[in-house]
DNA sequence: ATGTTGAGTTCCGTTAAGGAACCCCGATTG
DNA sequence: CAATCGGGGTTCCTTAACGGAACTCAACAT
């Protein structure tokens, strides 16, 4: 398929999307994030081929999302977040709450997300880092940064 | 390719992906976010293969991710994100903030974002939407919800 | 009448996804 | 010590999606 990669763009989206942007890619991220960390688990769970998951997980090892290490003496291996991957769930929570408010329909939401601070259900919200408030599509201006393309 | 659709399963990421999960969905998005709205200017900006992304806008209009409509009385239309599609945008700079910290490198992030609210230079943060305290990867648990699988 | 412009189609060669079968290696069993 | 098992991948083949360039079409503009 000759997919282009975006990492020559100046967007940190794009960079984002060499990274977990694959078919597949951060359904692998969710199933490390929950507790399938062995092969075999995640091709079961998601029905994926093996080869396609080889490469994937071998990718998001390459970028340090995934921790690849030994559980045996055997040749046997468990996948694990890094800081990196761990700070990307960021990202799957988002994408299941907009999940669970636009594509869920009448049964609800799959799953849900206890708060272990209050303990109670919930979901996500975006605020602003600096001041606390809400913060979405509408509620910024986007200036060129240092990193911007010359 | 014959890329595995991933609405059979009972997953608001794999709900999510069918719906952006494509290559250069995400992109297209973004372009008519910062006011690229017509097909020309998105082809340009991203360098995309005509055929593809008529294919993407297809796709994201009859997900109601955005809207076609005329702009001429001549054959000419403009794209814009819907509700449901400017509520994805959330998604994008939550991207944006990851690929700002993690890949963006000696350069420093390439797009800053000002917050209307502060007036700052500033990034999202994921919040509870109940309590409003951080919520990230480990500071939930995960419950199977109404929607659940059988 | 001819040219231009925006918005797509069409066609073709390449390459990645899907799927099933196969392989390797260290343990365990008989 | 041969046979089996099970996790973790490879190999190979088919099919479909991408990339790119050329082509079409319907209003205008000159």
């Amino acid at each position: 398929m000759q997919r282009t990669n975006f990492s020559g763009m100046a967007c940190s989206i794009a960079r984002t999307l060499d990274v977990i942007g694959e078919p597949w890619s951060p359904l692998v991220l969710r199933d490390v994030w929950v507790g399938l960390n062995r092969f075999d688990q995640i091709q079961a769970d998601l029905g994926i081929s093996r080869k396609v998951l080889t490469e994937r997980l071998n990718h998001l090892v390459d970028q340090g999302v995934l921790d690849r290490q030994p559980y045996d003496r055997r040749p046997r291996y468990e996948y694990h977040l890094t800081q990196k991957g761990t700070e990307l769930v960021d990202l799957l929570m988002v994408m299941a709450g907009w999940g669970d408010r636009w594509l869920a329909g009448e049964a609800g939401p799959p799953v849900l997300y206890r708060h272990h601070a209050c303990g109670e259900i919930s979901g996500v919200d975006l605020r602003c880092a600096h001041c606390g408030e809400p913060m979405h599509a509408g509620d910024v201006d986007l200036l060129p940064g240092p990193g911007a393309a010359a």
